[in-house]
DNA sequence: TATAGCGGCTAAAACGTTTCATCTAGCCGA
DNA sequence: TCGGCTAGATGAAACGTTTTAGCCGCTATA
């Protein structure tokens, strides 16, 4: 069965087709009577308003796309959560597109939305230098936002967490706890997130003076099994000059120290403090409930989606921002124990 | 700067209108040098179909959709990636919708794809009832293939993972080692999931006769907490009754079990031997490595979307089929110590 | 030499909306 | 009685494609 168009609403009804438009969009203009009718032929004829046709005279659609690395990556999901519910209480539709960091794929995605004429798009790049793409979408008039990426680009708005702070709260929680040797895990520092909390809390090393020291060990990935390796290597330590804490970039390298430490008979936090990163969920369910740095992941997601509906509707008086939000210290049982000062 | 459309590119060019619609759709209907004319004068004019013309022309677009309860859920990012796979390599787009397990917002997504025309949708339905809105969809053309929901409905495809078969290889492998004790742990038992995978230890342990038995605890949820309490109450029975293997509804109360065992001095598998479900990623990098019940989920997604455009392809001839998919046991650690019959 | 066939192209119709300029009928005030 | 006004309804144009019927000029065939 075709679906029924307007035009056969209207005959239905004894209307113009006007009037059944003006009834879906303008229902106070229409007598309640008509209304009324109109509706009626509506119901019976299983009538569904067809989106291309509207978008066509329209010029644009009503939907916003997000761009992101990784669809199973709670990071994302989470921004995604938060993005989607300020898009649909706007009546828009969020659709979610993975470039599976793979710039290809990214580019095929935004060649496709920019058929679809969507409204705009919040964006994770692939790449960090130049993009063209994007670039080519906002000459096209279709409002661009960056996701937790280079902020600062001047075309465009864009949302991110600071990094360097979060490395500044772990390491002042640390050495508030009186702990004097500290070791940094995470890697590869090619990675700006790495790096930016190493730099935080090298920084608060600094500037607290004193005679802490920082020990780096970059590991090769992100993993709960570099975080084992990682942990082995500090027992290869002698005891004197073993970290007493350690500041991980991640959760996941975290339990794996974790894991690796309690398996090798040390007690955390104890012998060993741990303070990871990103909160994930299973950051509270870890045998030893684990601190960690946790982001506004949603909020990142919601202020974006709101920055580009504001953009979207007045394109002519908007002014780019830049937000960047602070991270939040939670601080659980692995980190939760002060140091009694011996030296 | 308003973007061309195909009648400036074809005055550019200096063809009709019909040629360039040519180029781009039957390329090689169309003589090379004009077809080149034509592809010079889109490259300079920047020219990007429009996908709404196009859609409304073709009655119906290119893109699925998958409706999922969760985009935070493992499970369902994996189905969303299988799925993509497949769609992404017939040149469609796949748009993700989640319904956050909340029936008014699946509502109005279907609404909203079927606005959309959409070429078909993956759904996994928040109510297990009878689906009217999907029944709608079908009325109107739209290929519905519902994925890990109510194999069976006669007008529409589905695809499955047999979670009976999965209490079934999980049961066996305990027995296999040797384990005469055994418990079930997981709930509530309202979740089809969790009642499957008990129906299929039972029936595992009553085939293989024995003296072997099995006690069931029922959780309250499906959580890591909701595990470690239930191994709390598992260590409040004499040793020489207690189970020395459990067998869990999923990865999370396997891992709630794993931590408060160990927690308690005992030792896994030595003392408890344990089988979770799901084999999560975090199965494997836990303290002791999980065994666990895999499902193929990506493999759920591309059959999923396979079926999908095939139903699409051919309306009428097409056959709705119920694939179901069969588990696959990852031993690991957890539960590879084969016991001492001592009795 | 007439004709059929064909490659290459054109012109026009159709898809289903929304919007806008008009039209009509009824009412009020002059 | 007439002109002006308004609420309510109308009809046509426009959005940008794809598709289809048909035209033109050429070559191969009878």
């Amino acid at each position: 069965m075709a679906t029924a168009n307007i035009k056969e609403v209207a005959r239905h009804a004894g209307v113009s087709l006007g009037t059944v438009s003006n009834v879906l969009n303008r229902p106070d203009m229409v007598a309640p009577a008509t209304r009324q009718r109109v509706l009626d032929a509506i119901t019976t004829l299983g009538y569904v308003r067809n989106d291309s046709a509207r978008q066509l005279r329209a010029g644009h659609s009503r939907t916003v796309a997000i761009v992101v690395l990784d669809v199973a990556n709670p990071f994302f999901t989470d921004v995604v959560r938060g993005a989607e519910q300020v898009i649909e209480e706007a009546g828009a539709m969020l659709v979610v597109c993975n470039s599976g960091e793979d710039s290809a794929r990214e580019r095929r995605h935004l060649e496709l939305l920019e058929e679809q004429r969507v409204r705009g798009v919040l964006i994770t790049p692939v790449d960090h230098g130049p993009q063209p793409n994007l670039d080519k979408l906002i000459d096209r008039g279709i409002p661009v936002v960056l996701v937790d990426r280079g902020t600062g680009r001047v075309n465009r708005c864009s949302v991110a967490v600071d990094d360097v702070l979060g490395g500044r709260l772990a390491m002042d929680h640390l050495l508030d706890q009186g702990h004097h040797r500290i070791a940094y895990l995470g890697g590869p520092l090619s990675i700006a997130q790495v790096a930016d909390r190493h730099a935080g809390a090298a920084a608060a090393l600094e500037e607290r003076g004193g005679d802490a020291e920082l020990r780096v060990a970059v590991t090769t990935s992100l993993t709960v099994a570099a975080g084992r390796r990682a942990a082995e290597e500090l027992l290869t330590l002698p005891a004197r000059q073993r970290p007493t804490a350690v500041f991980c970039a991640n959760d996941l390298i975290a339990l794996g120290v974790l894991q690796e430490l309690t398996a090798r008979g040390l007690r955390v936090p104890a012998d060993v403090a741990i303070v990871g990163y990103d909160d994930i969920e299973f950051a509270d369910a870890a045998a030893v409930p684990l601190s960690s740095v946790r982001q506004p992941r949603d909020q990142l997601g919601r202020t974006a989606a709101q920055m580009l509906l504001e953009e979207a509707e007045s394109r002519d008086t908007h002014r780019h921002r830049h937000v960047v939000f602070q991270p939040e210290l939670v601080v659980r049982r692995s980190s939760d124990q002060p140091r009694r000062t011996r030296r």
